[in-house]
DNA sequence: CTAAAGTCATTGGATGTCCCAACGATAGGC
DNA sequence: GCCTATCGTTGGGACATCCAATGACTTTAG
């Protein structure tokens, strides 16, 4: 029989967990130059594939609470780099599109977390990395 | 060139984020019933490991804050799972162990906490399942 | 056409994680 | 004996996540 803690921290949860908490930080750091955190990156650049998007479709997009999205939005709003229009076709909504600043802002954060990544997974060779990467899509996706 | 969610999405943080905040969840949901967090039970883990242990070796051992780790013992002792007892040998420690009441609900928790982590990994066979076990592991190791 | 139910953006509040700083008490190196 | 470090604890603050509720609006059902 294992130990309670070696049993534990072999769970797969406690194991993406830690991993998780560091590419999260790493991902941080990297793009806290350009002045954006993590959800601000990941809400700005679903705007920016999903043209003019409503608040309420980008928290489903990225499993981000719409109290939250609301702050996001109005970081990113205040920055430049996207805009809230009135949605003519349902006045409940807000169109969202990004702005050239938000665009050029988000080129250089993907560069950035693409090389925290990196880092992240150094320690995996070419092959390892894609398979760890197949494998946790296809737990997410199994959710 | 990929477009920008799918870029995001599609990088190691993202994935492993979303699948240890689908497993943290699913972890506390399973042992919430008998009363613990997460971190409770992972402390209560680690002192059933490593016996009598100061609450900084704790701390350390499950990357968590000794302002934090207060608060964790606190409630494991006045749950009576947890005793905080002075260590002779440094008066400044306070060794804690583990009560008969605490080995019990570890017990229970630990096979809770299993069959929500096999919940997690269901979508993968066996061999891919220590697949990613292997893979977290060493990129966790070589942080 | 009207009424009920649902959605949208927003606000408020609660909790958990993490970081930084301090404190008194104690330990170890010199 | 001094100096530095660590231990448990307290305090504060930044940040992420989640639940509840509201008014405006849309959709659906009768």
């Amino acid at each position: 029989m294992t130990s309670p803690l070696q049993h534990l921290q072999s769970l797969p949860s406690w194991l993406a967990g830690r991993v998780a908490a560091r590419g999260r930080g790493l991902v941080a750091d990297a793009i806290a130059g350009e002045g954006l955190r993590l959800m601000q990156h990941a809400a700005l650049a679903a705007t920016a594939e999903y043209g003019p998007v409503a608040q309420a479709d980008l928290g489903r997009l990225l499993a981000v609470d719409p109290k939250d999205m609301v702050g996001i939005l109005n970081h990113l709003q205040r920055a430049g780099y996207v805009l809230r229009s009135p949605d003519p076709a349902d006045k409940r909504k807000n169109a969202v599109t990004v702005t050239p600043e938000g665009a050029a802002v988000l080129a250089r954060c993907a560069a950035l977390a693409e090389a925290a990544n990196e880092e992240l997974i150094a320690p995996l060779n070419p092959d390892e990395q894609r398979q760890l990467m197949a494998l946790l899509a296809r737990v997410h996706e199994g959710a």
